[in-house]
This record gives structure tokens, sequence and C-alpha cells, in this order.
DNA sequence: AACGAATCCTGTGCGC
DNA sequence: TGCGCACAGGATTCGT
């Protein structure tokens, strides 16, 4: 569920509360998430939070020992701060109690996020071979070009590999593809690097609006603030099926592709 | 090296 | 109303 926007939202929601605290305490309720939760994360007991940022959909705390927590929300995590008087809801996994009494509480009913603990989370196994942040300078349609090169895989598959581009999930891969007028079933290969250029940029325009807009809220997002976002309502393919193209009126069209569902509109996406 | 498929897990919504 | 099934925003891991 959460893709980038989401996982930007929740940064921006819950910095400021956590920042320069301590924590106090915490409780795992469940450490089989989708790698066990490490025993030495008590660790970071009585140190202070003194960062917070974003790499790719990890977000990295950083704290006062110089240990770094990385938490992952999966498809269907979500990150919440409440008072203490607050109760213990279904699938709340891990709880980090703060000095200023609120509690940092990790939900995630499908278990498939994790938090995990290291010295060095740029040269941790899940992040050191990442590839481009969507917003980076370096991410351009030549970047993309370049990448391709011996991938005949579909460009929407393409898209959606981290090695590539970081953030891009099922939503946005779609949406950016409608943007740029690209079949999604087209061979990586086999697009020029003028399309390229126009799907770089659908890339980080279709982030941006929805970041702008809170992320999109499909079942299980919500911004932490209990703010709802609002991207859903701005969907150009995505979860369209049947239903009329903003562009040309024509039909959508849903196909699985590598998986995952899969919207296009094959009247306006022609390569 | 690159690709496709399987996999982890719970909740929801649909057809019957 | 209840039951069974298909499917869901991710991304690693495995077999070819």
């Amino acid at each position: 569920m959460p893709e980038l926007p989401e996982v930007e939202t929740t940064i921006r929601g819950i910095k400021d509360t956590l920042l320069n605290q301590k924590i106090i305490r915490l409780k795992i309720s469940n450490p089989n998430l989708r790698w066990p939760v490490p025993e030495t994360i008590n660790d970071i007991c009585n140190h202070h939070i003194k960062a917070i940022s974003r790499r790719a959909k990890y977000i990295l705390i950083k704290l006062s020992n110089e240990q770094h927590l990385i938490i992952h929300l999966g498809m269907s995590g979500n990150l919440r701060l409440e008072k203490t008087d607050q109760q213990h809801k279904k699938h709340d996994h891990a709880e980090f109690l703060l000095q200023n009494d609120f509690i940092l509480k990790f939900n995630d009913p499908r278990r498939f996020g994790c938090i995990l603990l290291t010295d060095n989370p740029q040269q941790h196994r899940l992040i050191a071979n990442l590839g481009l942040e969507p917003f980076s300078k370096k991410f351009t349609g030549a970047y993309l070009k370049q990448q391709a090169k011996s991938r005949s895989i579909k460009v929407k598959t393409f898209i959606m590999d981290h090695k590539v581009v970081v953030g891009v999930g099922n939503i946005y891969a779609s949406e950016s593809l409608f943007l740029s007028a690209i079949n999604p079933n087209t061979a990586a290969n086999k697009i020029s690097l003028k399309r390229y250029q126009n799907l770089a940029q659908a890339i980080v325009k279709v982030l941006e609006k929805s970041i702008n807009a809170g992320g999109t809220t499909l079942k299980d997002f919500h911004g932490n603030q209990g703010k709802a976002g609002y991207f859903q309502q701005q969907l150009e393919v995505y979860d369209r099926q049947n239903q009329a193209c903003h562009r040309c009126n024509g039909k959508i069209k849903k196909t699985i592709i590598a998986q995952r569902a899969s919207y296009y509109c094959p009247n306006c996406q022609h390569w």
C-alpha cells in the first residue's frame, strides 16, 4: 500500500514530534515481520532520535548511539503517533514510548514490513544496491535509456525495478506510463531516448503531485495525522478499467504484467 | 546476467 | 447471512 508518496507523507507527519526525543521504552508484540525484529533493538532505549530520513521506501531513524532503525511499511503497514492514553490496536507489532508521552506505533496486518537495526544504513544489504532516487538530478531519460540497454522485460516491470529507480510502485508505474503515452507492454530496450525523457519527467511529476496531495488512499493508508491522502481522486488509469479515458474518452484496459494489475489506455499509449 | 514465478500474511469484497 | 475464492499498495528469493 504505501508507495513512496505515502512514505514521504508519513515522515513529514511524524518528524517534528520525534526529533530529539528520548526513547524510554519499547514493546514488541510480534517480532515476526518480513524478517524478525532483532533482539538487540532494546539497545536503543535511553537514546535520542537525531534524524529521520528516507531512502527508497525505507524510513531511516538515526539514534544518538549512532545506530539507525530501518523501517519498511511493506504492503499494509503504517506508522502513527498517539498519546499514552490510546489503546493498543490489533496488528500494532511495535510501540516506541517517547519522553514527550507520545508513542510511535507500527501497525502492519500482513507483516510484509520490517524493523531492523544497523550501524551503517548505506552499506546495509537492503539499501546498498538500490538505484537512483527519482528526485535526484541524475535521474534522467538518458539514464533510463542506458539502464534499459540489455533489458527485454516490459517497461512497466523495468521502472518498478529498484536497481534502476526506487519508489515507483504499482500505482505510479501505471500512472507515469499513461502520462508519457507509453504502452506498459513495450520491451524496455525498444523505447527511444525521447520517450524515456518523457517517462522520467512523468515519474517525477506524478510522485510530486501525489506527495502534495498527501498520498493515495485506497484501502489501508491514512495520513498519520488522521488525514487521508487525496491523490486517488487524481488517478488517470489505476483501478479504472472499463471507464472512460480522461484524455480520449476511450476505454481503460486492465492487464496483468508480472503478476501485477496494470492499467492503460490502448488508444493513448501506443508504444 | 536476466527473467518469470513463487513466496511471505491478513483483510476485504465479491459471487453464489 | 455465510462461505469460498480472488485479489490487494512490496520486494526478496529461487529456479531456469
